[in-house]
DNA sequence: GGACGAACTTGATTTAGATCAACATTGTAT
DNA sequence: ATACAATGTTGATCTAAATCAAGTTCGTCC
């Protein structure tokens, strides 16, 4: 129904998984709620409990954690990723991620008490919600063992190979950071690998 | 219903997470096959295709990768977990990982069309999935920051004080490589902790 | 119960990447 | 446009953990 470019956004990303009916797409979609951010705002701190689980139209964001006092980077959401605090969300408990836009950012947001109303009215949204986290977890399963089993080097190279673009899209220390290597590190396998 | 062992307990940790009425669990658990594998058997190996879904009843497996020929640990199953390799039984595509029987182990296995048919079905079945899915990603997320953040040390305390039974289930060179260190530093710092 | 291979230990050496330090460049606010 | 802070670069040094190399102990199969 909707002709919004968000919403049209986020129905083609979760039609993907599981296929709502239009009545359930209507009252599902109605729960999500529009939100903008500018480019170094924060979305979430560590501290809080995660109201929200979001659907990112447009920009992105940066999940880090502090690990004494340590700004690591855990992950990057840009256009049509879902993003949140996770762990926060589904158990409304404290959070110890922080999330931040790394530029300008169109955000839908749905609610906690919605998304399980949702889950409960609708076996088609329970059915999304099974296969996305089967998805994220197949995700995070793989980046554990890239992580895990690639020397420096390996890791810039694939991180370079499979997602070129972010390197214009986020600063290098934050790479470094999500990569597992000091910005000088980064910094020295840039000039090897990317030239001057 | 059942008064079986494995069969009461599997119903004991579905139900933490999803209530199945007692038709819903009947047909649900008439799917789940009772499987011993003996201690060093192969449950499934890389570059086949996994068509099962199991729950350790009582017993360990070792789920490991080989990374140009080094075997690495990715994890442990003991009593009351759920094991496989999961990303091949959701995709059904040729899996990279190796499960192996660490001690005698009494499995239930699901196959994949099961499994699928029950989702289908039951409502219950399809949530009990995605909180599972849900549990089973917050725990690769903290996992993930855990060896990432801590040096070698770190984890080793962090495993001896989290999961003391695994040091005496497992051989230590599976707990090395799981840790991210070689057996030789894993050797080291069993003396410097826990003494000769 | 001996014996063979696997698992573990211990020490010496090497190395990838961190840390430290100084400087260069870029971005942003006035 | 200027200037200050944040980000990135480059070189020198340091260090945690890997690797290499012998042993020793343990488990299990005839």
């Amino acid at each position: 129904m909707s002709v919004d470019p968000p919403y049209d956004h986020l129905k083609k990303v979760v039609s993907r998984l599981s296929e709502l009916s239009d009545y359930e797409w209507a009252d599902f979609s109605s729960r999500w709620q529009l939100t903008r951010v500018a480019k170094g705002d924060m979305v979430i701190r560590a501290g809080q409990t995660e109201h929200y689980f979001y659907f990112v139209h447009k920009g992105v964001l940066r999940a880090y954690v502090l690990h004494d006092g340590q700004d690591v980077s855990v992950g990057f959401s840009y256009d049509s990723d879902f993003s949140g605090a996770y762990d926060s969300f589904l158990q409304q408990s404290v959070t110890d991620w922080n999330i931040q836009a790394v530029a300008d950012t169109e955000l839908l947001r749905i609610n906690f008490e919605d998304m399980m109303a949702m889950y409960d009215q609708y076996k088609s949204v329970e059915r999304w919600g099974r296969i996305f986290n089967a998805n994220v977890l197949i995700g995070i399963g793989r980046r554990q063992i890239e992580v895990r089993n690639y020397s420096a080097e390996e890791r810039f190279d694939r991180l370079l190979r499979q997602s070129p673009h972010i390197f214009q899209l986020v600063p290098q220390k934050h790479l470094a950071s999500y990569l597992g290597m000091t910005p000088e590190t980064f910094s020295r396998m840039r000039r090897l690998k990317m030239g001057k």
